[in-house]
Formats: structure tokens, sequence, C-alpha cells
DNA sequence: ATTTTTGCTTTCAATTTGAAAGTAAAAGTA
DNA sequence: TACTTTTACTTTCAAATTGAAAGCAAAAAT
């Protein structure tokens, strides 16, 4: 896993470590979904294979994104969190969702999402929020 | 260049067209620089081969986030231009900005990029502005 | 004690990427 | 007019990545 930035440009260096097919859909789960576990973010509709997801879990720990650890009550378990740096991307993904609902519909069938015609910055707060009240749980 | 999308989620069908490697670093090109041509476009720090770059722009153009036009004065030259749908971007663009801009100085030396610390809606309004006007002179 | 679940890793074929070279038409130059 | 250069690609092919399937070891459940 060695870490290759194609330039300077903070875009460019932001896609170079969230700019890939997957991680963006894992930090969404994360995030709007609060799932935590390997087996919680494997279920999603758009059935992400084990050797990715646990390679890009590495990934997005070694930037610092997430965080693994376990609870006491189960041995066996990992638990995922966003750390501050993934909460920070929040604004991307509610663009990114802004974006889809707006554009796509003329090429693909767009599941309708609820609050999303919300002021823009209030709905990013209830996201980040929501998250780090779910958070508290686990300090 | 098959159509095919993983789920009915707006930001899995973005990721599905501009999620890849190379899709926002050309459009950051095109809304940013104002670059217009196939070798303005190659000339990035980032070194896109030319096989990426003609796909890419096939597949852009396909979705019509780009417009392939030519001028009468240069029968050689195509100009790619950014269409209302690729223009609406630009918040996808300036979020990654800001956020590789906070979050990645950790891993690599990160450009400084003037007026990225004004009011988001007005950067996002400027650059939006400035691509407009360039447009006008190609109507 | 046995079965199931979880969080992976391994394997391997298929797809994608990307560097380099090639090409055809237009444009520029002598 | 002939030649050279430029542009916008395409082709080739090796390397890297992806992803489906199977495997596996430890923990949890029965």
């Amino acid at each position: 896993m060695e870490k290759y930035f194609r330039s300077g440009c903070p875009i460019s260096s932001a896609l170079d470590v969230i700019g890939d097919k997957w991680s963006l859909l894992i930090i969404r789960d994360m995030l709007i979904k609060h799932k935590k576990t390997f087996k919680e973010i494997s279920d999603s509709d758009e059935r992400i294979a084990p050797s990715i997801l646990s390679a890009r879990l590495k990934l997005l720990e070694s930037y610092k994104l997430i965080s693994k650890t376990k609870i006491p009550e189960n041995k066996k378990e990992n638990i995922y969190l966003l750390t501050e740096k993934g909460i920070r991307l929040t604004p991307i993904i509610i663009e990114f969702s802004l974006w889809g609902d707006t554009n796509m519909r003329e090429f693909n069938e767009i599941d309708d999402i609820e609050g999303l015609n919300s002021d823009k910055s209030y709905v990013i707060q209830s996201v980040q929020d929501s998250y780090n009240s779910m958070l508290l749980n686990f300090r």
C-alpha cells in the first residue's frame, strides 16, 4: 500500500485517496447508515467483494479517515468508526447525492432521498451531528 | 461503453460516471483553467495518457457532461466545453479542493490555492460565472 | 461438542490501466 | 508545391487492479 500522489493539487490528492469506485460508498454507509462492522458494510445494494472491502478499509485507516477498534463485549467483531477527517467528507457526500439526484435521472432510475431538498448546510450539519451522537456510545 | 449502474443510489450513480481516477481532474482543468482542446487537457501535472483521455472524453460526452464542437477557423482541433450538467459539478470540485487542502497536508505537500478561504458559495458562483462568460465566445 | 458467524485471505480469471508507438488529416513553413 | 509539424486520436501490449468464489481460523451460538 504505497502512498503515491500524482501532484500537489488538493483535488488530485483527495482523489488519490478516495477517488476510486468504492471508498465513498463505504464512507456513505458509515456516515449515513451508521454501519460499523465488516459484515454491515458488506451488505450494501452494490455488493462489494470482501477482498476489496478489506483492502479499502486498510487504506482508509492508513490515511486516518477511519479507526478500527473492538468492544469488550465482542472479541470477534471489529468496529470501524469515522475519524474527524472522515466526518469532514460529509459535504462531498451530500454534493454527490444532490448532483446524482438532479443529473442522473436521465440515465438511471434514482431512489428518492427524503430531506435532500432542505437547506444544504442544515443537511450537512444534521448528518454530522447524528454521527457524532452515535460516536458517544463508543468512548 | 455500456451504461451499467450498481444501484439506484444517487451517490453511487454519480460515482459510476465520474468516480474514476481521471474524470474529475479533466473537469477541473476545463472548469477552472478553461482548457478546451485535447492537447490543453493532456498538458496537466498529472500526465493523463492519451488513450485514457480519449476514452474519458467519449464517456463524459455520452453522459452529456461535455460537448464536442469545432470552430470554423480550425478544422483540426476539437473544442470540448462543459454543459450545464458539467458546470453543476462545481460544488463537488470545490468541496474536494477544500477537503484535500485541509486533510491531505499530513501525507503530501499541497499547493496553496488562492481565494479558497473565501465564502464557499461565493467561490462556487465565481467559478461558474467565469466559465459561463468564457462560453459566450462559442455561441 | 458441533454448527454457525465473522472477518478476513487466497486464488485466479477477467477487466482496466497506462506507457509507448503509430497514424491520418490539417496546419504551418520553405 | 513539397515538407515538416501538430493535433487528436488509435493500437498494442505488459502490468496492475478488480472481483467472484472458495478457503480459513477464531469466536460465538446452539
